[in-house]
DNA sequence: AAGTATTTTAGGAATATTACTATTTGGAGG
DNA sequence: CCTCCAAATAGTAATATTCCTAAAATACTT
């Protein structure tokens, strides 16, 4: 997705277009791949020194709850990144290697889910996680 | 689950039973419904004054891997529980309520996966994220 | 262009979580 | 029961993440 288009989507959202995630936007997809929200945090200071993290975490959780921004739940930190399309992930138990996956059979369940229990639901989080090749072949 | 299936499944695992571990799970299972690790702690602590904090969270994420135990990424803090069956949850993003939810479509979407990638799946985490009745009808 | 209501930010404090290492301990084998 | 080794723990340091508040900025209205 082009940073132009995730600021169209937060104007047309009612959310403020600030400089801050303009810079935050850029240096998320300056990334190719799913990164820490330090990288992106020192990433974006490039750009404008002396933003906060604050910031930056604030502005990524919002990204996530509008669906733009997609967090994968990792060991020692998250990881973000602006996704092609909609998919899920692997993550390694062992290397941490995380693997993107096509495949989504939720969205049926979500409606079942509204009618059920009256919840609304804006979206999902799911990550499957095992071993990857070379983990498994190596013990 | 009842305690000693817990102790018995890490002994089956090749994993050691420590007076700490089993006051962890006997913590654990004396909540009903998904707890931080920080309340875990407390009540762990009165069993056994001194058991550390890293103890409780390194433990909480074997049992974890090991599908054991469940952990729910809230907003402040993880939520961990003892789960009776495999179940999900939806999450509401507004009041962090949080409600369990039955159904799983995801077994042979594991298949496929370790099919195709060469990944070894050992479990997956779902969770749906929304407005609960409350917070949707409250704007 | 100026005024205003609302959202957002910086900065630092408070929590939550993970990393590191010397020491201890569970449990297998004798 | 004793010894040994791999796994586990305590304690502490280091990160990661969230919370809080006064001040600043955005978008709207005039």
């Amino acid at each position: 997705m082009e940073t132009d288009e995730v600021l169209a989507r937060l104007r047309s959202a009612g959310r403020k277009v600030t400089e801050q995630r303009r810079v935050i936007i850029e240096a998320l997809s300056r990334f190719g791949s799913p990164v820490t929200a330090r990288r992106i945090h020192r990433e974006a200071s490039k750009a404008m020194p002396g933003i906060s993290h604050d910031t930056v975490y604030r502005n990524l959780e919002m990204l996530c709850k509008t669906g733009t921004v997609v967090q994968i739940r990792a060991k020692g930190a998250s990881l973000f990144e602006l996704p092609e399309g909609h998919h899920h992930h692997m993550v390694c138990v062992k290397c941490s290697k995380v693997l993107c996956v096509e495949c989504c059979p939720l969205s049926f369940e979500e409606k079942m889910l509204a009618r059920q229990h009256g919840f609304r639901v804006l979206g999902h989080h799911l990550e499957f996680y095992g071993l990857c090749p070379a983990c498994n072949d190596t013990g």
